[in-house]
DNA sequence: AAAAAATTTTACCGTATGGTCAAATTTACA
DNA sequence: TGTAAATTTGACCATACGGTAAAATTTTTT
């Protein structure tokens, strides 16, 4: 099907449209704020565009309006989510101090779980149920994995840390910081009442620290 | 309503009720089994009694003559898991040797993620939630890590180990070990096809163990 | 082998859910 | 201000889903 000439008449629905308005941008926001929310707390399938349009204080037709499809607000969650979150790996630089490039690594990665819990639940989610949307953008982090990895066998070569798999070495460092926002529900039992405030972070922060710097010492 | 005499001639329904007949422990087992596929796969709210049913090779009402509804198989399942989830940590031994109590205790905990990735992604699913269904048995673990905890403090004032946060090794432990089985669709797709075999949990033994022995050490 | 108990099947029910449609209303702009 | 485009709503639909009822069949017991 050609496009038509007369393009503009058709319904924007879809955030790929041509000029986006005011209305638009808002609601889309309001709906993505809202689809955070209810799939990082019930997943994927246990959420329903019901919930996330009352949450988002619309109709579900109006909903369906900026999304034609539940998957389509996913996908949207998913791919803004992505750029976060690899951004505190992109900037690991070869030419930094193994060491506190790792440390930096490290905290930053605790602070976004710290601050964006429901996304880092969103991706846990996916990745769960054998990450079937994102098969492709998979691909992307494992090439920036290779890469980084690449940079740590640098610094092993050079002596600067303990010889070790870089690669199991992220893994750990993802395993880690990420648990604390989405084993949320399990740490708070066990750190007990005294646990509420986000005071487990920074004691989360300084145990990475000592386990790592003493770990990786070359 | 009390408990008439004639009370064998109700359909027998659940687990709890009085002597099992031989189907009866077949099928539930059956049942059971495929449960565990498809609430791993799919999480609680993305499984259906049909799917389950499917894959158990009976039809829908009959495996509903066996559990009453959904809720009851899932139930079955996170209780069962939890007896074998708990048991690596239940043997740590206050008059072993700390740093091989803690590497036994990590080799085990990654034995349980290679073995048993369903009841790891189960568990996983379940905590995500928010832990809807498990909040009384979290009690129990809590007492169990704080018992475990003053063993590993009990340490610490020894000088046998170098001083930490006792709690949040247990966290990181168990973060990292469960991630191998909770993220594995992620953690193929970075190693990339060479990482096909188990393989990669011998490479992840060796890396826990260089990071914990040296970061743990007094 | 007959009776009783346990198991399995067929047909079904009410509700939830993802999504559509066309009419009504609001907003933007000439 | 009038008009075209954008937005919102209410009514609706087909399917999926959790679960039930009762009859039919198989297994166990006597």
């Amino acid at each position: 099907m050609p496009a038509s000439k007369s393009d503009t008449s058709i319904a924007p629905r879809s955030a790929a449209t041509r000029k986006r308005t005011r209305i638009q941008q808002e609601k889309e926001e309001l709906i993505l704020e809202a689809a955070l929310d209810v799939f990082a707390r019930h997943g994927f399938r246990g959420s329903t565009i019901d919930q996330i349009a009352e949450q988002a204080g619309i109709s579900k037709p109006n909903l369906l309006y900026y999304f034609r499809t539940k998957e389509a607000i996913h996908r949207m969650l998913i791919d803004r989510l992505l750029d976060t979150w690899l951004e505190p790996m992109k900037i690991i630089d070869a030419d930094g101090d193994p060491i506190s490039e790792i440390q930096s690594y490290i905290r930053r990665k605790l602070e976004l779980a710290r601050d964006y819990p429901r996304e880092s639940r969103l991706f846990a989610n996916e990745i769960l149920q054998g990450a079937p949307h994102i098969q492709e953008e998979l691909h992307d982090l494992r090439e920036l994995v290779e890469e980084k990895a690449e940079i740590i066998r640098g610094w092993i070569k050079q002596g600067k840390i303990a010889p070790c798999d870089p690669k199991h070495l992220f893994f750990s460092i993802w395993a880690i910081t990420q648990h604390y926002a989405d084993f949320d529900a399990q740490i708070r039992v066990v750190l007990g009442t005294t646990g509420e405030g986000e005071g487990r972070f920074e004691d989360a922060a300084r145990f990475l620290d000592q386990l790592y710097v003493n770990g990786l010492k070359g």
